[in-house]
DNA sequence: CACGTATATTTATAT
DNA sequence: AATATACGTG
């Protein structure tokens, strides 16, 4: 069975005796390692799948990782086998634990942009606002949690006054999500951790679930999530931790590649091995990469090495701007494409920040050539789809102010900002939350008659509903409730045509769809608890809709940023907007961290199995002005030899053409000597 | 409440 | 530059 695999991975694989890093350089096999390992662990050493668990940082690597173990052994003997994302992991712990942790059943996960609402609703009774600050406040905070620390904490340790507002707003904000009965993004992660530091039988209790812990992409673990690996092994200490410090780059929301060396202090039988073949990409991709990351320094040395061939020479291709980049990009994949007779999602085309992705869309669809973009937050940003899940979390948790606002006069019910205003001072007055307040007898002398009823109707029908979802099926209940609301009606008011609005139902009846496909596949795995809330949390963890996405027609060109296209490969990537201030991005070069950027570089580079063509362009659109660019400083540092330039010449900046044009005139000047 | 005009905001990267 | 939001008027 690991036949197949090379006698480092085999080493990787088979030690399950003492703690294991691999350090798995780009392409190196390491999904291999940690799903044979799984089997090995299965088959060979008699453990049940259910005490194997298997973390990893994306939905997509989680699903994949799944899929490839269902490959090797059969699906009854993975049973109960966990692969989850550390997120969803967190959920999961809090889930079984919420008595413990002072919440309520079918509490709601607040997202980022939850998150950013909350912090301004407080900053508005605090002091002025300027948006600047308030993102920074965010930050702030999530970085102190990532960090373990509590409000009280980060109050005695705060410096200077940005610190100190950001630490009573970090009270505060803990205290409302506590009222909302909410967590955020990063209490899926603290709240566990926290939990078993303080509850030595809790911990007992997850340390007993699992006897053989494994971890992908290793390096992006922050410190929270470092802890809550040291506590879930234990001292028995079986383990295997995958990663590579060549592919960091979320250090941006604390990952601590540290901890790869923090690994020898804490586990001193911690046994390395390292995994130095590429079955990926041509050698001259991998010597481009080799070339380019040694401008870093690095944790631990490695050499990839492969026994491909060395393949074609890597592209460079400039263009006059943006626009030209684009048709460039899209006219050659599609040359490539016809001459070679190969599928669309043979082609990956990358870039560093979403907004890329557009002028890139449009070129593709005036050729109708079928793409996927995935990341970037679209789909859950819609307005329409924010609704629907305002009004399912609202049916999981009465207690979502959030959602409550977001819904109650959505569409119209004639509740308006004064009665919610008087109905808002009640509720805060009593530390109770919206919904509850409309159930209160209180309420009906402080209201005016018309707006009472309006009131209570709407609370009585939410009431009936998520009576409803728990007698019938909820698909039903939640078809029958956009029905009810007449949603579809709403989007038609409120949409500019009606193509726009039947677009727009379309996305909540693919949502719907989704839920009910959910909802089939969770019932035979029958966790015992409430499948709708399951679902809910889970759809705003991003998981499910991406899943939906795969399985139609998945042969359509690849769009993603280099952040998400870490742990893929293609045979064919197209590396676009190499370039100055876009990679490595003005912010970083601000930050001085030109390090991350570089492994960014490098992880796209390591994407592409045949060709790599890198592009770029000369001017580019920045707030509607067209500025120059010059060309990225990571293009000089790739082998010279192996390169081969296209399109505009490859001058740089223009004080660089007068510089060159100065020693070129001291040259003529020298020979006429 | 619909419509027009003024002003703000956009371009990190993700769970 | 283009799009989203805010505000005011009829």
């Amino acid at each position: 069975m690991t036949s197949k695999l090379n006698p480092k991975q085999q080493q990787a694989v088979k030690n399950i005796s003492s703690p294991l890093l691999v350090l798995a350089g780009a392409g190196s096999g390491k999904t291999s390692v940690i799903t044979q390992k799984i089997a090995y662990l299965v088959e060979n050493c008699q453990m049940p799948a259910h005490k194997i668990m298997a973390v990893t940082f994306t939905n997509k690597a989680a699903r994949e990782m799944k899929e490839r173990v269902n490959n090797i052994i059969p699906r009854k003997s993975t049973r109960g086998l966990t692969i989850s994302t550390f997120h969803n992991l967190g959920l999961n712990i809090i889930r079984r634990e919420h008595r413990h942790l002072g919440l309520k059943p079918g509490f709601s996960i607040f997202d980022s942009q939850d998150s950013l609402a909350l912090i301004k609703d407080l900053m508005q009774r605090e002091s002025g606002d300027e948006n600047a600050i308030i993102d920074s406040i965010q930050h702030t905070i999530s970085n102190w949690k990532n960090d373990l620390l509590s409000p009280q904490q980060a109050l005695s340790y705060a410096t200077d006054d940005s610190e100190l507002l950001a630490a009573r707003v970090y009270a505060a904000y803990n205290r409302l999500l506590r009222a909302y009965n909410a967590v955020d993004f990063d209490d899926l992660i603290l709240l566990p951790t926290n939990l078993f530091l303080e509850q030595k039988e809790i911990l007992d209790k997850w340390q007993n679930k699992v006897h053989y812990l494994l971890v992908d992409e290793y390096q992006d673990t922050n410190h929270s999530q470092y802890l809550l690996i040291k506590l879930l092994v234990g001292v028995k200490a079986s383990f295997t931790v995958v990663g590579d410090d060549d592919q960091s780059i979320y250090a941006w929301r604390g990952a601590n590649p540290e901890n790869l060396t923090q690994l020898k202090t804490d586990f001193p039988k911690l046994e390395v091995v390292m995994l130095e073949q590429n079955y990926r990409s041509s050698g001259r991709i991998l010597k481009a990469a080799n070339q380019l990351i040694s401008n870093n320094p690095h944790l631990f040395d490695k050499t990839l090495w492969c026994d491909r061939g060395f393949g074609d020479p890597i592209r460079i291709v400039r263009q006059k701007n943006e626009d030209k980049e684009a048709d460039f990009v899209v006219h050659d994949l599609m040359t490539h494409k016809l001459q070679k007779g190969l599928a669309w999602n043979d082609f990956a085309i990358l870039y560093r920040g979403n907004f890329q992705s557009r002028i890139i869309e449009l070129k593709l669809q005036a050729l109708s050539v079928p793409y996927k973009v995935s990341g970037g937050t679209a789909f859950f940003s819609r307005s329409e789809i924010k609704d629907i899940m305002a009004y399912l979390r609202l049916l999981i948790n009465r207690d979502d102010d959030n959602a409550f606002l977001r819904i109650v006069n959505t569409p119209r019910r004639e509740i308006g900002i004064s009665t919610l205003e008087k109905l808002g001072e009640y509720a805060s007055g009593r530390q109770i939350s919206l919904f509850a307040a409309t159930q209160e007898l209180g309420i009906e002398s402080i209201l005016p008659k018309r707006n009472l009823e309006k009131v209570r109707e709407f609370s009585q029908w939410i009431t009936d509903i998520s009576q409803l979802c728990r007698e019938r099926s909820p698909t039903a209940v939640i078809k029958q409730m956009i029905q009810e609301i007449d949603y579809p009606g709403w989007l038609s008011d409120q949409s500019n045509s009606p193509s726009a609005a039947e677009k727009r139902l379309e996305n909540v009846w693919q949502l719907v769809k989704s839920i009910d496909k959910m909802l089939l596949d969770t019932d035979d795995l029958s966790s015992g608890e409430d499948p709708l809330e399951n679902v809910i949390s889970r759809l705003i963890l991003r998981d499910i809709m991406e899943q939906q996405e795969e399985e139609d027609d998945s042969n359509r060109v690849q769009l993603m940023t280099l952040h998400a296209s870490k742990g893929l490969e293609f045979p064919h990537v197209y590396l676009i907007g190499m370039e100055e201030e876009l990679l490595p991005h003005r912010a970083s070069i601000e930050e001085g961290n030109i390090e991350e950027e570089r492994r960014l570089t490098y992880v796209g580079i390591t994407r592409a199995q045949q060709t790599l063509t890198l592009s770029l362009s000369a001017s580019r659109k920045q707030y509607g002005q067209t500025i120059e660019a010059t060309p990225s400083r990571f293009l000089d540092e790739l082998p010279k030899e192996d390169l081969d330039w296209h399109g505009m010449g490859i001058e740089r900046s223009q004080e660089e053409k007068k510089s060159t044009a100065k020693a070129h005139l001291s040259g003529m000047r020298d020979l006429l000597r």
